[in-house]
RNA sequence: GUGAGUGUAGCUCAGUUGGUUAGAGCGCCAGACUGUGACUCUGGAUGUCGGGGGUUCAAAUCCCCUCACUCACCCCA
């Protein structure tokens, strides 16, 4: 163990140039599609108090929560046995965690200002922090991209965010239903309809999340695996049986609308939401991409209403996720204040991105790297570096804008200078000798035909730019 | 949390039933044009074989422990 470890924990990434264009390039679009729904941006803490986070989440989730150990003084004091003889716990030795997703934060957000508009739409992008065991596509510091809309109980704000996401899928090149190659679906369902499922099937409430997540795994295990599954989590064979009659009927064609109409039957008031919720969002963007599952169930406790998944062809876990939590806020303050949010999973876009060549070519670095023979001087070679990086006004009094313009430090054989332009993927090297200097004037080559020709400074730009 | 697998050069990997000096390709460095890279040719350097212990005349190879990573499951974004 002499050598120190150089790799970034287990989880976690460095982002070297090539994976921060990738990265940007989809923030960008995300922002600005966000934006363009008129939500606002949001940032908060990495580190919230531990009553902000745990118990919101379900146990699976405060089990995830990275916690910050007390220091010094307040560690010693905490170690130590308590009055009645008992070890100290785990709430003994923190009080502070790194924020386990965005809307939790949100909601303390809304709860601390009060002077917030009354309709608060946010987006927040930025790390969330789980202590997870790292797999494919997912990581223990991962990026979430959040729309939220506080405030209303309209399904307008479901449609919204649904809208939001579809928006940012589509303009990264995802595809239309139909073209099944680079297509999404955003997977529907209500909670309330969950449950009125579960209790038709006379199963016990408390054995409701198992009973759902068993039904979530239906189409990998089929009927008589979940229906094992459901016996072996305590369920009676009975029951099973009947939960997974009631999900088959769910299934058939023109479900929802019978139950909405039915509204003697549990769960109709449910699957009337959902019936309004895919008619009004078919005006939008996300219309196409809806359709109501009824197996899906969502970990999170905090949701009460509609909840929403992105599946796409070939990845394990989702795309993104979200729902509504109409009691989360009123956790945090007196005033209860219903919402509704989805949360894109920024590393899984990209990852399905990558798999699917959806890419554009990112420009990167400079676009010429200036080169001085030795016989032309540092503080001449800044001088041209500086003059081709400053905007100029063109004849006809257009702006030009400058070049991205790297300069090689040392002044070594040109053709080490050459080798390190065409390693750097630089598209255009400027041979800059005392010639040229005395002409002021460049030769410029392009590296990827090593054509090359001697033209005034003031030409450079444009022709970089022609290509 | 459960199960499986992989750790050998900067990278991707080969290395036979244990056998003496551990290899290849790519990359890297130097040269074949003294103001020209990417292509070609020649030469060169590179290793605690993940770490520790054991078996053996002999271990990259077999055994144990440990660490790291990967995949699948669970759960999630």
């Amino acid at each position: 163990m002499t050598q120190i470890s150089t790799k970034p924990p287990s989880g976690m990434r460095d982002f070297l140039a090539p994976d921060l264009a990738r990265r940007r390039h989809a923030i960008a679009v995300i922002r600005r599609v966000y934006e363009s729904f008129g939500f606002a941006p949001l940032e908060t803490p990495t580190i919230e108090n531990l009553s902000t986070l745990l118990g919101k989440y379900g146990p699976e989730g405060d089990q995830l929560l990275y916690r910050i150990l007390h220091r010094r003084e307040r560690l010693a004091r905490a170690l130590e046995p308590k009055a009645d003889g008992s070890r100290p716990t785990e709430l003994d030795l923190a009080d502070e965690g790194l924020r386990y997703d965005l809307t939790v934060p949100l909601a303390r957000v809304v709860a601390n200002y009060p002077e917030l508009p009354a309709f608060y739409k946010r987006y927040q992008i930025q790390p969330v922090w789980r202590a997870d065991r790292p797999a494919k596509g997912r990581f223990r510091e991962f990026f979430q991209c959040d729309v939220d809309v506080c405030g209303t109980k309209s399904l307008v704000a479901e449609a919204e965010v649904c809208g939001a996401v579809a928006t940012v899928l589509l303009e990264l090149g995802f595809a239309k239903p139909g073209q099944p190659a680079g297509s999404f679906r955003i997977l529907v369902n209500h909670r309330e309809l969950l449950r009125a499922m579960v209790a038709e099937a006379g199963i016990d409430a408390a054995l409701e999340g198992v009973a759902l997540i068993a039904l979530d795994k239906l189409d990998k295990i089929g009927a008589d695996g979940v229906l094992a599954e459901l016996v072996a989590k305590g369920i009676g064979a009975g029951a099973a049986a009947k939960l997974l009659e009631v999900l088959a009927a769910a299934r058939a064609p023109g479900f929802l609308a019978a139950r909405a109409g039915a509204a003697t039957r549990p769960g109709s008031a449910a699957a009337k939401e959902l019936v309004e919720l895919l008619a009004i969002a078919a005006a939008g963007p996300a219309g196409p991409h809806l359709a109501f599952d009824p197996t899906l169930a969502r970990g999170l406790s905090y949701y009460t209403g509609p909840i929403f998944e992105i599946a796409v062809d070939g990845l394990a876990g989702s795309m993104g996720g979200g729902g509504r939590y109409d009691g989360l806020i009123g956790m945090f303050t007196k005033r209860q204040i219903p919402a509704v949010g989805f949360s894109l999973g920024l590393e899984r876009v990209l990852l399905v991105m990558e798999e699917r060549g959806m890419f554009p070519p990112l420009a990167t670095g400079p676009e010429l790297l200036l080169c001085r023979f030795p016989d032309v001087s540092a503080a001449d070679a800044i001088r041209v570096a500086t003059q081709l990086r400053a905007e100029r006004i063109r004849p006809d009094g257009a702006r030009e804008r400058g070049l991205r313009v790297e300069l090689f430090a040392d002044a070594p054989a040109i053709g080490k200078q050459l080798q390190y332009a065409n390693a750097i993927g630089a598209p255009f090297a400027g041979l800059l000798g005392s010639d040229e200097l005395a002409q002021q004037s460049l030769t410029l080559k392009k590296l990827a035909t090593g054509e090359q020709k001697t033209l005034p400074l003031a030409a450079v730009a444009a022709s970089v730019r022609s290509g």
